[in-house]
This record gives C-alpha cells, structure tokens and sequence, in this order.
DNA sequence: TCTGGGGTCCTAGGACCC
DNA sequence: TCTGGGGTCCTAGGACCC
C-alpha cells in the first residue's frame, strides 16, 4: 500500500525563531524583512553564517560561509548570535503540533521533522488538506512558516518541501517525478555534496534525470553502496520507515574552536579536561557506557588529525575517561599549533547488570559517586555552576548545549 | 581573505584467528 | 624460493547531513 509521508521544514528555522523571540521581547523590527543573518563570534573564530534572511539570500550569501565574506556581499548585514534554549523551545513547540496528526513521527534535526500519516488520516481528508492544515496552524499558533513536503516517501517528502520558499507546500507524487525532480542540477539531489559532485558532473551527469537514466549497476561500479543510495534516490526509491523511537545515540561528543590557536600541551590538556567532562556528563544523562575514546586535533593549517582507543570494559568515568584521551592526546601531538580540539565516545551501550558487579572495584564506585553528585548539581544549577578551580575561561570558551 | 559543532555512515588497510 | 583464503575487529580518515 501506498504511504503517505510528510517532510515538515522550518524556513530559515535560526533566524526565524530568532525574529518570533526578539518580537515577543518587544523588539521593532522583524529581523526576517531585512538583510540579516544568525552567526557565530568571529572574535572567538566560529564566524560563520548559521541561517540567513531571504533579503540577505538575494545578496548571495550562503549558509556556513564565513560571515567575512558575507559583509563584503552585504556591507549592512545585520548579525545576531544562536541561542540554543529559544531554538529547542520552539523546535518543542513544533514537534508537539505535529504529534497530534500522527505518532509515527521522526525528528530528523532540530527543525525538520518526517510523519507518517497512513494509517491516520481522518475521514474525508487527504494528506494534502493535513498538510495545509499544519502549514497554517504553525503559522498562527507559533508565529514561523515551514515548508511540507508530501509524499509517498521519506526522500521524495523531503526533496519537495526543498522546492520553492518559504511557507509552501508540495507534493511530490511518484507520477510527478520526472517533472518536478528530474530536470533539478544534480547538486540538488540529497547526499549528493561537494566532492561527488564533481565526479558525476565529469561523466556528464548533471541533472538529477541524467542520473535516473543511467544502468544503475554501472553507477554502482563507480561509486560503490553511495552509489545504490544516489542512483535509487534519483528514481524516487527510497524504502526507509519513518523511525519514531527515541534512538540511542551511536557516538557523543564535543569539540571546540579555541580562540587562539594553542601550542602549549598543559593547555590543551585542560581544555579536554572540560571536554571530557562535558561528554561523560551527557553519555551519562543518556545512562550508556562507551567504550572507544576518541580525541581529534585540527592544526591551524586546517589539517585534521585523530587517534582512538579501544577499552576492555565500557566506562562513563570522567575520570577514566579522560586519563585514555589525555594519553591519546599526547601520542598525537606534535608539537604544531592546534586550533581545534575535541573528544569523542563511541560503541556506546546501555550497563548490563553482571557486568557492573563483576568489574567494580570500590574505587570505581568512589568515582561513580562523585560523578552523579557533580551531574546533580550541574541538573539542578545549570552546567556552568559547577567547575574545577582555573576552568572558568575554558567553560566561557564552550558554548554549552544539550 | 576566512573557514562551527553535532552527528551517521562508509572505506581501506592491518592484525589476528582458523 | 615460495609463502591460501575467509572472516571479524580495530583504526584513521573522509563524505555527507543539519
């Protein structure tokens, strides 16, 4: 039977949750009429544009170009910063709309959402009226405009909410194919990016239609499993359910840009010390072990480098945790100034119950216990209440979110 | 000139086992 | 002088997404 998938898009989602937020706060101007962009600190060297405006688009600005250029396209480009608790509020606000239509929902990002309403139409009501429905009542109740995409799939629902913008809705039915999605640039296809754009270019592919065209094993010779995944995409195959339960992560991690490049390995060490703890306090609001750390370096010629260690028994010990990456770390630093450094807990999985007792030791108990007081402080007071002595301008460095 | 931070998935080579 | 083949796991790096 045929599905019925919606993609629901939020329009410019920063920048429009930013302008709905500073007019609730009583501010003049709608930030979205006029040229302007959300963008990191260029002081703190994150500058780069997160969303823009459709005024500022019409210069040529570009999502995560550096906000340098944008200024050079656009001298009177207005800047605002991201402010992650207003975006989760309102990505909230979103998600518990679309919930009522269908409980087969996935959050695909932060505003972007697939639902599979097949088995939950109401009498009478096609999946186009239900579309429009969510279009105009996210509108009116909180104040921002999405695209929706409909479709029989998920790929093909998210290709036409990708059509034109903003606050429209489209449908992208398998007989609209080769009309609506055949004739877009390659470039347009999902998962086709910068580097393999190019090589399909090259053998003269430059619709999304061309590639449909071709035998699909020859493009499978050439590009191997992505190029299955591109190929079925560019014939509007895409069997993939629309996933509702809450997934487990697969990795957790953290990293930051320092706002200067750092050459001094005490230093570095201390900035993972707050990397490591920021992880491990997430890994264990999550209650999961891991048990491959992860430390990556970027110099500041933008080369990046990382190394991994594998342990025999998953942790969620700071501790632990950061004694294996500040190991790592010293094998893989040479001495160059670095730029970017970050750390990262993968094979992650929930405690099991003999393992536990089998493994502990009272120590590990003793950091287990000073962990969970830490964490339920940082619950109750905010993250940043609780630091090392001498960590303040390291917290100050790291944007804290989860 | 300037180039974030959070993820997922894939690949290729090497170690190791039978 | 010749030196398998298949499988699994680990690691480093990279492509892509938002």
């Amino acid at each position: 039977m045929e599905r019925k998938i919606l993609h629901v898009d939020v329009n410019n989602a920063f920048l429009s949750w930013t302008a709905v937020e500073m007019l609730k706060n009583g501010a003049e101007v709608d930030i979205r009429t006029i040229p302007s962009i959300i963008g990191g600190d260029e002081e703190k060297r994150r500058g780069i544009v997160l969303a823009k405006s459709t005024p500022a688009k019409k210069y040529g600005i570009k999502t995560a170009e550096p906000i340098y250029f944008a200024k050079q396209k656009c001298p009177n480009l207005q800047i605002y910063k991201s402010d992650f608790k207003t975006y989760r509020k309102y990505s909230n606000a979103l998600y518990n709309i679309l919930c009522e239509y269908t409980n087969k929902i996935e959050r695909f990002s932060i505003d972007e959402c697939f639902l599979d309403i097949t088995s939950f139409l109401p009498n009478g009501k096609t999946d186009l009226d239900i579309a429009y429905e969510i279009s105009k009542r996210v509108k009116q109740e909180l104040g921002f405009t999405v695209n929706v995409g409909v479709a029989p799939n998920k790929l093909l629902a998210k290709m036409a909410s990708d059509f034109e913008k903003p606050d429209k809705v489209h449908t992208l039915y398998e007989a609209e194919i080769p009309t609506k999605m055949w004739p877009l640039p390659i470039s347009d296809l999902f998962m086709v990016g910068k580097k393999s754009l190019p090589k399909l270019e090259k053998l003269g592919i430059n619709t999304i239609g061309d590639l449909a065209s071709r035998p699909k094993q020859s493009i499978i010779n050439l590009f191997g499993k992505f190029g299955k995944t591109i190929w079925e995409y560019a014939n509007g195959i895409d069997l993939s359910e629309v996933n509702s339960e809450p997934e487990m992560p697969k990795c957790i991690g953290n990293s930051v840009t320092l706002p200067k490049d750092i050459t001094n390995i005490e230093k570095l060490e201390e900035v993972l010390l707050a990397l490591a703890e920021q992880t491990t306090y997430r890994l264990r609001k999550h209650n999961m072990l891991a048990s491959t750390i992860g430390v990556q370096i970027r110099t500041k010629e933008f080369k990046n480098y990382s190394h991994q260690k594998t342990l025999l028994t998953p942790t969620n010990s700071t501790k632990i945790i950061y004694e294996t990456a500040k190991n790592i770390l010293n094998e893989l630093y040479k001495n160059e100034p670095i730029r970017l450094i970050g750390i990262r807990v993968d094979k992650l999985t929930l405690p099991n119950v003999e393992q536990i007792s089998l493994f502990d030791t009272p120590k590990n108990e003793k950091q287990q216990k000073l962990d969970k007081t830490l964490d339920n402080l940082k619950e109750k007071y905010g993250y940043n209440s609780i630091t090392r002595a001498g960590q303040m301008q390291i917290d100050e460095m790291m944007d804290f979110k989860d």
